[in-house]
DNA sequence: CTGGAAAGTGATTGGTCAATCACTTAACAT
DNA sequence: ATGTTAAGTGATTGACCAATCACTTTCCAG
């Protein structure tokens, strides 16, 4: 193999850790192999071990990206706005965060493992809290509110996941429609 | 190993998929090995691939089971009921149903295997096609209704999963309160 | 220009696991 | 009793993979 450009131990943990998000949330954790995931960062498999220590502590890693991917999302659609405006805009920019592949299936693998590993529920935890927080401090709303709209999230995860938008029987148009009608994770109508 | 005691193809392939139910439930299928499956369900490792030709088809099978499980669940408990109170009723044995780890960790297994493989996805979409109508044609509701039901649901499957209800913080107490408030996979207040 | 620290690799190993094959044992009808 | 079918096992294999170790290369401070 031919060494990689020079990078900080920094930098390098952070490309690492895009890459190992990407591979991880194609086929979950158990099935992503370590080499997987040095070939797509452009490294050598040993070099990961170097860098975390573990499979695992790689995998916490990138879960933990991606929660945060989806605070910084919620913060960046809400700023300057309140109430249910606030809601509605950072619905919208979720429903666009999870068609990203990489974010929705990493976040249902996380959930899934959550039942599985201690480490792995304590950063899922930590992540919901952090959204439940920004999205609550931005919109100010109240508790069933804040539990219709999460509610509303992780719907639309499972819609996405088992793609039901293309699917043509009216059950499945109905679901989908209802979540644009009613607007992508609220809960109520818009 | 002693020789199991013998019985017919078909009762041994409905055991089988019992204990891989319980096993890929909690490992996950990656992680669970068919040791593991063969040892539960008291046959040699070998016999499981007689029975079901790959590791694969034997989960999904398993898949398919909790699903049905599901609608069995729905069933019993919505018999003489219809509209709102069908959907209570289901609301109220599905927060039972997934207390039982089997049911809730093989569903999430299978959202989020559903979207790297196309024969999971099928399954899932079969079982959620299954649990709509057998809903909707309880309770009568609209599609919307039907979204609320759902997306409470779903909510409930991730509050189980990370384990909201032994966590002290206030959000968690919030999201769990307004779980039973509104009760269990509504959506509405009751 | 040099020496040490940090970045990075090749080769290997010990373990695990799905799947296959050849084989044995029980059931049962004639 | 016997021959056939179905139920079930032991042993093995070939592939893969996380993790370790010893090693080389680049960078930069004094």
């Amino acid at each position: 193999m031919t060494p990689a450009t020079r990078m900080s131990a920094e930098e390098r943990r952070d490309a690492v850790i895009d890459a190992a998000a990407e591979v991880f949330s194609g086929a979950g954790y158990e099935a992503t192999s370590t080499e997987e995931v040095a070939r797509r960062a452009g490294i050598s498999q040993p070099y990961i071990f170097r860098l975390f220590g573990s499979k695992r502590e790689l995998f916490l890693a990138a879960v933990e990206r991606c929660f945060e991917r989806t605070v910084a999302c919620f913060d960046a659609a809400s700023v300057g706005l309140s109430g249910e405006a606030a809601l509605k805009a950072m619905g919208l920019a979720y429903a666009d965060l999870i068609s990203d592949p990489a974010v929705l299936r990493l976040q249902l693998h996380a959930f899934a493992a959550s039942t599985e590993d201690a480490d792995i529920r304590a950063v899922a935890q930590a992540g919901l809290r952090a959204v439940w927080a920004l999205a609550q401090s931005r919109s100010g709303a109240d508790g069933e509110r804040m539990w219709a709209f999460l509610a509303a999230g992780m719907l639309c995860n499972v819609i996405a996941a088992v793609g039901l938008e293309g699917l043509a029987e009216p059950w499945a148009q109905q679901l989908v429609a209802s979540a644009v009608k009613v607007d992508p994770a609220t809960g109520h109508q818009g």
